[in-house]
DNA sequence: TAGATTGTTAATCGATTAACAATC
DNA sequence: TAGATTGTTAATCGATTAACAATC
């Protein structure tokens, strides 16, 4: 019987890396490829490739030839659902927003950008790359009938509360959210925060500590 | 003796948070706070906000009052250095590239975008908001006399590593990467990696695990 | 004073790394 | 076969949580 590992945040991670890179490989002819290789282009320790692998694939890599570089890239697309599309809404269509709305890349990633929705009646009823913007008031409305589930959350801070609420009524199950604060949802929901704020503290303690 | 205690990456991220969290609070009059309010609030353990409080401020809180709101927000705006303002450049000025230009919300945390470097000859010779978009084969001779260490990274995938090559030769000592592969920087150059497929991996299996 | 909050020290938890036998 | 690579089990490392005495 087949029992599958947990998986780790960490881990999850760093599947896409790996994805990226293999992909690389298979444009170059490469076909297989193993932990080591993986490791030292990476930066990942052996061992941690190793466990990664373990954790999306059924089948066990060969010793001395390692695994088929297509066939990682097969378990990993699988595992992170790339093939079958999932669709999602932006809320909040300024710089970020409309840049994400117009950012063709995350078809690649089996998410489809539907529609945008703001207040701002300059942008209302425009088209970005063929998705509408339509008014945060008829979100609730016509959410449950796009049968969309992924919010991506690029509003002011100061309204993102007031739109999680609406998210919420509107049946919204999992927020990508890009504004910098804590947001209060549910237990039906579930929250991913990119905050750049986070991620910039992060570069300038590096730089600090590099430069002494 | 002061010994400043070291600071992992996980409290580095959560300053910004708990910034925000306190300016707010600030905004609204409230004049003192407690580890145990914060952890309410944005859902951290009591112990680790008393722990990450401790790491940016050299005084100590008072049982029973806990700490001054506008102490704590002067410490942790200090030790994330946004009181003196660091220099940027944008290489990359496509969709993302350039939301990143046009957005005001750098300078809150003292980063300053000085100006994009691209290859597209459209987009050469452009200002986006005050800022000119140069050729990027200026960017060797430009970097050195613009006196700027950081460059935030949106280009194409197949162009990325070539450009690191310039960034090291123009003295780039910091990445902030937005391009989702790794790079390859020597022992002069620090990397941090903003990968918008790892975070949408750890939100698709969030909502998988919520919804079962 | 009593109690809420503090900081510190110890215990736990989780993730990474090391060690090693198995195998193509 | 020999050696590179594998997967597994144990050891280490780091971060979080628990426990508790100190104090305003």
């Amino acid at each position: 019987m087949e029992v599958s590992k947990l998986i780790s945040k960490k881990q999850i991670e760093r599947l896409p890396i790996y994805l990226k890179y293999l992909q690389e490989n298979y444009n170059n002819g490469v076909e297989f490829t193993s932990a080591p290789q993986i490791s030292k282009y990476l930066g990942y320790s052996e061992e941690q490739v190793r466990k990664d692998l373990q954790v999306v694939s059924k089948e066990s890599g060969k010793p001395k030839t390692g695994r088929k570089v297509v066939d990682i890239i097969n378990d990993i697309e699988t595992f992170l659902g790339y093939n079958d599309v999932t669709s999602a809404i932006i809320v909040g269509c300024g710089n970020l927003g409309g840049a994400f709305m117009k950012y063709g890349g995350f078809k690649t990633f089996g998410l489809k950008i539907l529609a945008g929705f703001d207040i701002d009646a300059n942008k209302i009823g425009k088209t970005i790359d063929g998705k509408t913007i339509f008014p945060l008031d008829k979100l609730v409305n016509l959410v449950p009938r796009l049968n969309v589930h992924i919010a991506i959350l690029t509003t002011p801070v100061e309204s993102s509360q007031s739109v999680v609420e609406l998210l919420k009524q509107a049946g919204i199950k999992g927020i990508w959210n890009f504004v910098p604060i804590h947001l209060d949802v549910g237990d039906d929901i579930v929250v991913e925060n990119v905050n750049l704020a986070s991620s910039l503290a992060v570069l300038s303690h590096k730089l600090k500590r590099n430069l002494k």
